[in-house]
DNA sequence: CGGATATTTGACCGATTGGTAAACATTACA
DNA sequence: TGTAATGTTTACCAATCGGTCAAATATCCG
């Protein structure tokens, strides 16, 4: 007799690792673009080319497959913001922040959207992420930052609004992709639109923040 | 014998108005939160205190409840961008869009999750108004801005970004208010997480934006 | 090979979905 | 007041939802 649920042989076979590779692939998919409560189990079953009730066999429901999608992807989509170095220029830090945050919504929009779907509708499962690891690794940047701004290395500013100003322009090309070209036109399509940002926005954030920059 | 349908009637009676008001209340609760797909006609008769054969008397569908409530909603939430003024001082249209953007933010997050939504899921029903009324107006305002840094009024940047990163900006303390307040905690759970927010970002762009600033 | 284990599927379940039909209640107005 | 039009509700529908089950099939390994 089989034991009923893959997850809980101990053992991972090479069938298991591919078949929820595949599974957490097209559920990034549809999550991604439905939100979690508009998503069905079939629509991800379709797009992984299965059949729902061997999808159900290996995620015992469809909230399992989410929590496994984010558990996956959170680490990963925090990166940049981890990489943020004290010791280095705080003008090259901010600038290549920049750069990462703007690279990865061109090259995992999916995932940015995924998470603005589930932050949008209340952050019904990922809370404890938000207030837990989250604000731990904002805090901690947040004081790199206040200690360049007392040392005078960029202007005196408030290192949390900055920082969310960094996510939110930056993710606004993934998540509100469809508005920025139906605004820009067709001629904008290409990535050439991730390139004008880039240049923008290190202006913006740049002179913003330039310690010699006049003040209002 | 009834008209079936309360739309196919010329005049609309007193009722009529309460009751599609008090229905696209409820329904700007249950999308806005939830999402087009997310939401069931249920929920929205629930809140709007109303059964759900009610509700499907005054609009057909669950799309036209939706319909309705954008056409209503759109013309309001542009409103900011419009008053935008080729005549006015730069600085001055500038620094008072992001006040008001943010106020919308603080006073309208229902609204301003409700297009966060739809945007987010490829805006299945609003496409013809984000190519249509709404490019129409950004190119407008995109126009002002071009002239005001050919003028040397404002530094030399790219407009469309401009009005982008506005927008993200702002309406990230609406549709993204959980982060937000996971990350900065409960001590600032009040509203003076917008006056912090407002500070900031006149600082940002007014201070990235001037002419006279130092060049990267 | 052969048997144990792992994987896959079709048929099915109760709950919920968007929406309808028709009986019933209320309102407006001559 | 009477009656036609408007408004509301109960009961219901087919389709779809997340999920189960048992039987069928594929794989692994001695």
């Amino acid at each position: 007799m089989a034991i009923p649920r893959a997850a809980k042989t101990l053992r991972r076979t090479r069938i298991q690792e591919e078949k929820e590779e595949q599974i957490l692939e097209a559920a990034l998919d549809v999550f991604s673009a439905r939100g979690f409560r508009g998503s069905t189990i079939d629509q991800i079953a379709e797009v992984a080319g299965m059949s729902k009730p061997n999808l159900l066999y290996y995620f015992r429901t469809k909230e399992a497959m989410h929590r496994a999608l984010i558990d996956r992807v959170l680490y990963t989509w925090l990166e940049p913001l981890r990489a943020f170095d004290a010791e280095g220029n705080p003008e090259e830090e901010i600038r290549s922040y920049i750069r990462r945050k703007l690279e990865m919504a061109r090259d995992f929009p999916r995932e940015s959207r995924l998470f603005a779907n589930e932050v949008l509708q209340g952050a019904p499962h990922i809370e404890d992420e938000l207030k837990g690891p989250l604000k731990q690794l904002v805090d901690e940047k947040a004081e790199v930052i206040r200690a360049w701004t007392k040392s005078g290395k960029i202007v005196e500013c408030d290192p949390y609004h900055l920082i969310f100003s960094i996510w939110s322009t930056t993710q606004h090309y993934a998540d509100f992709d469809v508005q920025v070209r139906a605004v820009l036109g067709q001629e904008h399509a290409g990535d050439e639109r991730f390139e004008d940002a880039a240049r923008f926005l290190e202006q913006l954030f740049i002179g913003g923040l330039r310690p010699d920059s006049p003040r209002p």
